[in-house]
DNA sequence: GCCCTCTATATTGTCAACAATATCGGACTT
DNA sequence: AAGTCCGATATTGTTGACAATATAGAGGGC
């Protein structure tokens, strides 16, 4: 049962965090119906705080909500999934652009670190897809921090990565092609370091390219069902 | 004082709305400090629903809340809303290039007669930039939906632009260049009317990119301050 | 036997009172 | 006289009760 980890500075927030992880994980399953006494006894909650997040994460296209009908989780089409790596592209491709103008040399250095880091647990835990994930997810979450622009940083963090992540957790994005990803994020970071924004955002824009290509022949395989 | 025009299907979405537009319209300047019984006896609303739209704005990044302290409208700086732009420029980019691939014939059409009625609307009105700017967003607006990309316009229509008009209504962007502008959106058009989705994508971006400027150009020249 | 209608119920939407906290003003100290 | 501490006040956060509406089930009609 997720709980919010740290005590958040009001309920509402509380609420939001509880809700946005349990979906983001999988606890909450894509168009699984929920009713909001049922979410009050789950998570300790009363319905003033609880309206407010659902409210929020309504707005943010993780919940879906008729009036007087009752709320549930979105279920994202696999057709849909594969919109939001197009959008993906160009985004985290500007972000990137973005990231080798204006990084500073210390992050690029915590970049290249975690980038060593991701590579170590590829080598000793070669199958837990979940660590992978997570080591892609610090990996972009860091270079839209690093574009220094809030409004994209905060639609890739706020909105667009929940959703991807939503389905990370059962598909794991990079599965099967680890040792590729690392590489081209190696290569990207290069670009970064070199503060070669034109092909930073290049790289970016086909290593995106290349996910998805994988997300659709693994559909095209009827390897995942979605 | 902005109203809810057509009536809303539940209070919240009626608050939702009145705040949106108000914000947007600049009724509520940037910066500006409101309260919630204030907000409460200006549009009619108990705070319960009023609580949850100011949850979805802040949400989408309209206002800034601090607990216990107070809402206020976001203030967005000048090398903001550039970034905005940038922003703008991808994703539209990638929206013209979608809407080429997947719009209708008859969409086409009406996008052409939009452009028409617009062209009229310069002729005769020549000095309302508040109509200009609207046909202006018509465009944009129709090419996103065009794009049959449901999170691409979403993002788009209900984050950027909001931000965007917010500012359109005091600098009017396209202020001293509708021809261009116009000549410009024929164009992308054209692009779109051939299929050539690359095309699209390559117009729509120098599109933007001179809006862009153009705004970079009048804040040098203290023109426009914000 | 199937479909439609109507009602009962459960769930959501709304409201007004209560509790907690940040801000502002005044008094005191240095 | 300036800065700091403290408390009164107004505002926000939260709670529980009330009202409105969609859903589901039973009953009747075709």
């Amino acid at each position: 049962m997720a709980e919010a980890t740290l005590q958040s500075q009001t309920r509402a927030d509380e609420a939001f965090d509880c809700l946005q992880t349990a979906i983001v994980t999988g606890e909450l399953g894509p168009g699984e119906k929920i009713g909001e006494l049922e979410l009050c006894s789950r998570f300790n909650l009363t319905r003033g705080p609880l309206r407010e997040a659902l409210g929020r994460l309504e707005s943010r296209g993780l919940l879906v909500r008729r009036p007087h009908a009752g709320v549930k989780v979105v279920s994202v089409s696999a057709s849909e999934l594969l919109e939001l790596y197009r959008i993906r592209e160009v985004m985290e491709g500007l972000a990137a652009r973005q990231a080798a103008e204006r990084m500073t040399d210390e992050e690029i250095s915590e970049l290249q670190a975690t980038l060593d880091s991701h590579e170590a647990m590829i080598e000793e835990a070669q199958g837990q897809a979940y660590y992978q994930a997570e080591g892609d997810y610090d990996f972009h979450h860091r270079i839209a921090t690093g574009s220094r622009n809030a409004k994209l940083a905060q639609m890739l963090l706020g909105d667009l990565y929940y959703m991807v992540r939503m389905y990370r957790y059962r598909l794991s994005t990079s599965a099967g092609r680890p040792h590729l990803a690392l590489g081209e994020h190696r290569r990207i970071v290069e670009a970064i370091a070199h503060r070669d924004g034109e092909l930073a955002e290049f790289l970016m824009k086909r290593h995106i390219n290349a996910a998805r290509q994988n997300i659709e022949k693994k559909i095209e395989e009827g390897v995942l069902t979605i």
